[in-house]
DNA sequence: AACGTGGCATGCAACGATGCAATAGCTGGC
DNA sequence: GCCAGCTATTGCATCGTTGCATGCCACGTT
């Protein structure tokens, strides 16, 4: 309808929605070559291409995206799904992702599942349809079966839990080594009660298995015997649930003289609980956290942490993706990059 | 190609793709009709629904997103431009709107402008061509003016910053109120030389702007001079940049007895700074905040601020993008939302 | 002189879905 | 018994782009 008009005259006017088509007529040459300068591609005479460029510039063409995504078969969307960008430690790893995939011609689209089993099964399952690419997954509530189940319909790479089954790609820390670290490090600094905080048995929180598995082999490597009061369960991994646990904690016959928790917002919960009691951290109750988020470095006292390399993380994810997506890789077999990872003792610990 | 091998024997392996027109074929009806049964749209009989609903199931049918928005010039997706997600206002932010926004069937994707003028402008250009339907931008480092150039193009509303010229629309909360209610709030609590810590003259913040406008008048109203000295500049909202400014005004000759910090994340580095020479907060130096994250509820001591609300900011935002996406609004004149905000004493100004 | 070669440019068809308008089937009223 | 007035269903064209195959030309080779 306007189409036509805008062929014809469009000019200045063209602001809305000029197509290839009107380049073309207004370039004087055809659609196709039109085609051909915007992707650079095949060759195309100097001449013709400085024609269409200037074309290009006056009627403020934009390429479709969605009739090229049609076309190819491609979106240059990827899904990241992680339980709340709100939260600092997710909130930081996805501008990572964000700025990494973006240097790659990829747009993030970040889904929370807040880690509800279903949603990310939803998303998983292909509810978004064709609309992304590949997947980079967080998950919380999954087990490693429920992705074997969806890693064939598309490229899926999970962050942060190793899947015993291989089915798909994973990035993560080496989770039981430094557990184990950030226990000896309490132990180092003289504590003889450890607890561990960040339990979540009832979810599929495989991450949260493994730091416990570290947390146990320290305690058994310094010969100390493990007590279940002191491995304490949170609901979510929020401040407000480190602080109730570690209420719980206090309020034992024998509490605890040091808390490794499983990230850093549950310790910042933690100091908090055992600030308001009247206990002094680190003096008398040594806490530790895992994730390296900003808070724990300005806070008072500087929280102790173990900082996972999330630029790396960030970086492995996307290429084991492009990997996938580009086809570089047909075989099954999944991969499994292991992230650096290191413990930053603070003033938290003394 | 596979698209006929499907559409004859395509009973299970159909997993990879399946169209519309292998589910018109499995349930014996036009391509039409499920398009009309998927969109639940016009009259379809109950029998002839149940049939192609099954086949839908049947198949593994997923409405292909890029064909689908090709054809209605509608992509879904609404883009949201922020400085980083990785700090705590625009992550929590972040993760509200994109809860919001899945309630109304889009889909967010985040671009992160890191506050530099160059890409907050690239976006609203629209280099990201016809892929999103509208855009959400909170500026920091963007003119209304240059704002006003490009809201022609597309539904755009932004958030945070008043545009006194009026061509977009905005959400924003009363700054200049707000201000000076955080300002007061320290006088009251016996603040006798209180800073405002957080311009960024360099940059076009507005908010900044009218936040240090409510701080003077807070100042006048109480009969104080305005001290040039005790106006700190920043160079970027994160912690270090509080923890610097702050180590500033505390070499003064004559150092504050209070600070009104424009943001949270300043606040907690100023905090930092503060008992990191010896001073206790609130008793030496009482501080304020501004945006209420997180972290700010759980530190020690707690901080003061003032809390926007976000929930607020994210659903108008929504509202106003949506009546400009779906024409319902067909002037051209801006409209202004003025969220809620509230006041939080905390422990950090006593 | 005839032929092969490679650089440019083009036309046609197709990606998968939906808007439109037309058709087939049905009921009920006179 | 026939037609008006429905509802249910369909075919065709189309959204803007790119893959494929081909046409055309000029040049270098035998």
């Amino acid at each position: 309808m306007i189409t036509s008009l805008a062929t014809a005259g469009g000019l200045e006017e063209a602001r809305m929605g000029a197509k290839l088509k009107d380049v073309a007529a207004l370039a004087g040459v055809s659609v196709r070559t039109v085609s051909n300068v915007v992707n650079d591609a095949t060759h195309v005479a100097p001449a013709t291409r400085q024609r269409v460029l200037a074309a290009i510039e006056q009627t403020g063409y934009r390429p479709n995206l969605a009739a090229r995504n049609l076309r190819q078969g491609r979106t240059g969307l990827i899904g990241l799904a992680i339980p709340e960008v709100g939260s600092p430690y997710f909130g930081e790893l996805a501008g990572l992702l964000i700025e990494a995939a973006q240097e790659r011609g990829w747009t993030v689209l970040i889904d929370q599942t807040a880690g509800r089993a279903d949603r990310e099964r939803r998303l998983l399952s292909g509810v978004e349809g064709h609309a992304v690419d590949g997947l980079i997954v967080s998950p919380w509530a999954l087990s490693p079966a429920d992705i074997g189940n969806y890693v064939s319909t598309m490229p899926v790479v999970v962050l942060g839990e190793i899947d015993p089954e291989g089915t798909a790609d994973h990035v993560a820390i080496d989770n039981v080594t430094a557990a184990r670290e950030a226990t000896c490090h309490l132990l180092t600094q003289g504590a003889r009660r450890p607890a561990a905080l960040g339990l979540q048995p009832h979810l599929h929180n495989r991450t949260a298995e493994l730091r416990l598995h570290g947390y146990r082999q320290a305690l058994q490597t310094a010969g100390l015997p493990p007590r279940s009061e002191l491995e304490q369960t949170v609901a979510s991994l929020h401040r407000a649930e480190g602080h109730r646990a570690m209420e719980a904690l206090l309020d034992l016959a024998q509490p605890p003289d040091a808390v490794f928790c499983f990230t850093d917002e549950l310790a910042l919960g933690a100091v908090r609980a055992a600030r308001s009691r009247g206990l002094d951290v680190p003096q008398d109750l040594r806490i530790i956290g895992f994730d390296d988020i900003e808070d724990g470095r300005y806070g008072t006292p500087s929280l102790s942490t173990v900082a996972p390399d999330k630029q790396q993380i960030a970086e492995s994810a996307l290429q084991l993706l492009a990997d996938r997506i580009y086809g570089r890789l047909t075989h099954r077999s999944s991969r499994q990059v292991v992230a650096r990872h290191q413990l930053l003792p603070r003033e938290s610990t003394g």
